[in-house]
DNA sequence: CGGGGGTTTGAGTCCGTTCAAAATACGTGG
DNA sequence: CCACGTATTTTGAACGGACTCAAACCCCCG
């Protein structure tokens, strides 16, 4: 199965390795790392670093939920991931040495650290596993799956949305006994569209598209899918 | 600008700093490259990785030109990059750690290098400024911009094989004195339009419209642009 | 000289877009 | 807590671009 959209996640792959870039740090560079790093409050909406703009460092999120999205040259805005806690922002553009591609904007309240540039490079310089993990994180996060089916090719807006649906579920369902799923997803239908590289317009019939063959429905930000099975079945292309 | 496609690049961003992955070693990790990099001569065609398979290592392109696409689950195929001369392959892959998401194919005639992973393990391990090549590398070459523009949204069929071109030019064209722009293009049809997510037919149609509109030629793989101006116009989505 | 893959052209269809208007939700201030 | 103004979402209608299916054409190569 494939998705339009990814998830940032971190990788805790294997049960007992739960691992990220900063847990293998030795006292010293977690003193270093406390000392410097800079407490960011972003409220809901509020931008935590914007395209174009010069990474300062790379961010981490501690609690919240943040959107990455960018505007292209024609304007138009598409969403492309949602970060988490626990999960690093802004060090793709940071080790390119470029400007940031995108911008990240709080989903919901958001409890940030800034890890200042000068710092980067002293945990980098004292500890070479930490570059390796990056890599690493990078690799995952960005291979050719991306965006490859976000082209209008085939893949219509039906099965686009219930691919989010099936992306988003592990982050935002609860999933009950009877097989009912419930989602509390904290994005408006222009992030939705966005992220499906469609209009408004096309995310609001669909969203009715599927109201009315009682696959999913969706009030403000609930969703409810009575029936997992269904929303699998909805996500095959063909038939 | 921004483009649907883009070239893997090498980076010697500043003048004098040439600089690849390869060139800083130390004798000793110079020599065992040498010796347990295994050559692969891949005519035009032939596959030099394929998608899905386990990667056996990291490959280096001495000589040719090599296509990277991938097919999806409804069984289309998108081309996504063109690597060449001095660049290197399966490179992310080989860090993430998983299997090939893409299928390596020569355009023309290869001589590439496969860089065995105890190899890489090795030189890593010795050279902590390789992994830090690495993350460079990924990190540009894989930015948000990649893939978005791909979208059908948007962007005409025209719009995307004019961008390409504009991509392409650097690498592939020969300029004259008079501003006529000459291609010799190793792709077929069928590669251009999996490059643009659009069908052959739609290249076909859209080539034919450049033709009549006067801002390119194509002529088997030998396109001609009589006024890079015109492409550079054809290029505005808007108007 | 005759395949045969690749390319071009044609006709019809469908999906998503745009523009416009109605309906609903949201937040702010009274 | 309600009322109002604004932003967002929903619905409708018409248009357009790209897709599919199908057939003709064209090279290239044997």
């Amino acid at each position: 199965m494939e998705y339009v959209f990814r998830l940032r996640a971190t990788y805790p792959l294997s049960p007992n390795e739960v691992e990220t870039e900063w847990s293998e740090f030795s006292p010293a560079e977690a003193a270093l790392l406390d000392r410097t790093r800079k407490k960011r409050l972003r409220p809901r909406g509020h931008t935590i670093f914007q395209q174009n703009d010069d990474p300062s460092g790379v961010y981490w999120i501690e609690a919240g939920l943040a959107l990455l999205s960018r505007i292209d040259v024609s304007g138009n805005e598409t969403a492309f991931g949602i970060v988490g806690p626990g999960e690093t922002l802004g060090h793709r553009s940071y080790f390119a040495g470029e400007a940031h591609a995108a911008t990240a904007r709080a989903l919901i309240d958001c409890r940030v650290y800034l890890i200042p540039e000068t710092t980067m490079r002293q945990l980098l310089d004292s500890n070479p596993a930490l570059a390796r993990w990056f890599l690493r994180t990078i690799a995952r996060d960005r291979g050719p799956r991306d965006g490859l089916l976000l082209r209008g090719s085939g893949l219509t807006a039906r099965v686009r949305l219930v691919h989010l649906l099936l992306v988003l579920k592990d982050r935002f369902a609860q999933a009950y006994q009877d097989g009912r799923l419930v989602f509390d997803l904290p994005l408006k239908r222009q992030e939705i569209a966005s992220m499906l590289g469609v209009s408004p317009e096309t995310v609001a019939r669909t969203i009715r598209q599927l109201k009315d063959e009682g696959i999913a429905t969706f009030n403000g930000h609930r969703i409810v899918v009575p029936h997992l099975d269904r929303l699998l079945n909805a996500a095959e292309p063909n038939i």
